[in-house]
DNA sequence: TTCAATATTTAGATAAGACTAAAAATTTAT
DNA sequence: ATAAATTTTTAGTCTTATCTAAATATTGAA
């Protein structure tokens, strides 16, 4: 078993090594962890000695295959509280980060079992994330961020990949929410922001915003 | 902020305290505790720097306002949560403590709150149980133990002194959960076992059972 | 009341997880 | 290719919560 500190790391890595395949470094941990180096490389040499990831001195490090489980098994129950606390106990998608930070160490089986099948087996968290199966099975989508969507397409709001509460309270403020419908008008090059209609407005839309917004092509 | 260490110790504390105002002894927290008495020391030395608890050397310790405060805001979180494992979840009685031992910890005002209205403001846990509100205030009741009622009455089951699970699984094995009438028909006082009505079933119950159950007089 | 039994505290050690400072390896730039 | 900059690791320290063993205080029995 794995203590809180162990879990908290291997999120972590699980995060950092999401888009590319490479080693993840030891001062990447070490930022995403706000903690230092020297710190990290403790951890990683206990993780090493469980058999939770692979590495060498130098070179960085990669999850092993119970090291994944160990990461998606925490990833899975935090994504199963955050539905709990928008859809059951009246929280909004900006507060619920902090909390399911602390739910998702709960060490119970029936627990994770039972939440998933009283929440009716939920497939996304209320960030449009994807929770994963009790397999440890990421399902897959083809999102993509609202910045890449090209001139006069249509396309539906169905993540973040921002979820800080300020970007999520930005979204709240100009009624952006999953589902959203938004057109593509045009697009500057100079500042990269984007002309779009949400809601049969006009607006713009930095390129902050289009950067961490993603949508499905509708 | 207490640690979950020391919220484990004040709880511990809490019960060996609630039945007389005397103070708690070392050793009784260290035998709760399932540690060792200089273990206990130590952790009563930090709980008194934190003014949870009046500690004199070799006097043993009271709680502090503060320090009940705190011990019973875990216990309310505690039966809380024992509620929504039962009443939400499909988990028995006899399943709940361990996760519930867990859940307790959880820190957010708003979590506790919003669980309570959930659960539409339950005052007592599947035990039977008070759950204390959120000022701190333990609702009291009039229970007994069902060792104390006298021949011939009639009384409700409102709740366990012992919750272990196989005390729970040995009530539902024999059909008696909280609300259940018992009549008391004899007592016997060569091995103060008690001759009951149960169900319409008469029976006999042992003095172990007598001096776990609590009821009500109906 | 005085000594033996028991309870409590102190002293010193350990493990987990973090830190600082310094050493070593790697990468980058010239 | 070599020196400088950066990254990573090591060594040693700190805190929290635990332990064992020894010392001290309290209680209770003769």
């Amino acid at each position: 078993m794995a203590t809180l500190s162990e879990e908290n790391y291997l999120k972590a890595i699980f995060h950092l090594s999401k888009y590319d395949k490479t080693a993840v470094s030891t001062n990447a941990i070490a930022q995403k962890m706000e903690t230092k180096a020297s710190s990290a490389t403790d951890m990683i040499k206990k993780l090493f000695e469980k058999g939770l990831i692979d590495y060498q001195k130098y070179k960085g490090v990669k999850l092993t295959e119970n090291g994944r489980l160990a990461a998606v098994s925490v990833i899975r129950k935090h994504r199963l509280w955050e539905v709990f606390l928008v859809d059951k106990l009246r929280f909004s998608w900006d507060e619920v980060h902090e909390v399911a930070e602390q739910l998702e160490h709960i060490k119970s089986k029936k627990l994770t079992r039972e939440l998933d099948a009283f929440l009716e087996f939920p497939i996304e968290d209320p960030h449009g994330d994807p929770i994963p199966d009790a397999n440890g099975n990421m399902p897959s989508s083809q999102k993509l961020l609202l910045a890449k969507v090209k001139q006069l397409q249509r396309c539906i709001c169905v993540g973040v990949k921002d979820s800080t509460p300020k970007f999520l309270q930005y979204l709240d403020k100009h009624k952006i929410a999953l589902g959203t419908e938004i057109t593509v008008l045009s697009r500057e090059s100079y500042d990269e922001s984007m002309a779009v209609k949400i809601n049969n407005i006009q607006r713009s839309i930095s390129k902050e915003v289009a950067h961490n917004l993603f949508v499905k092509i509708s």
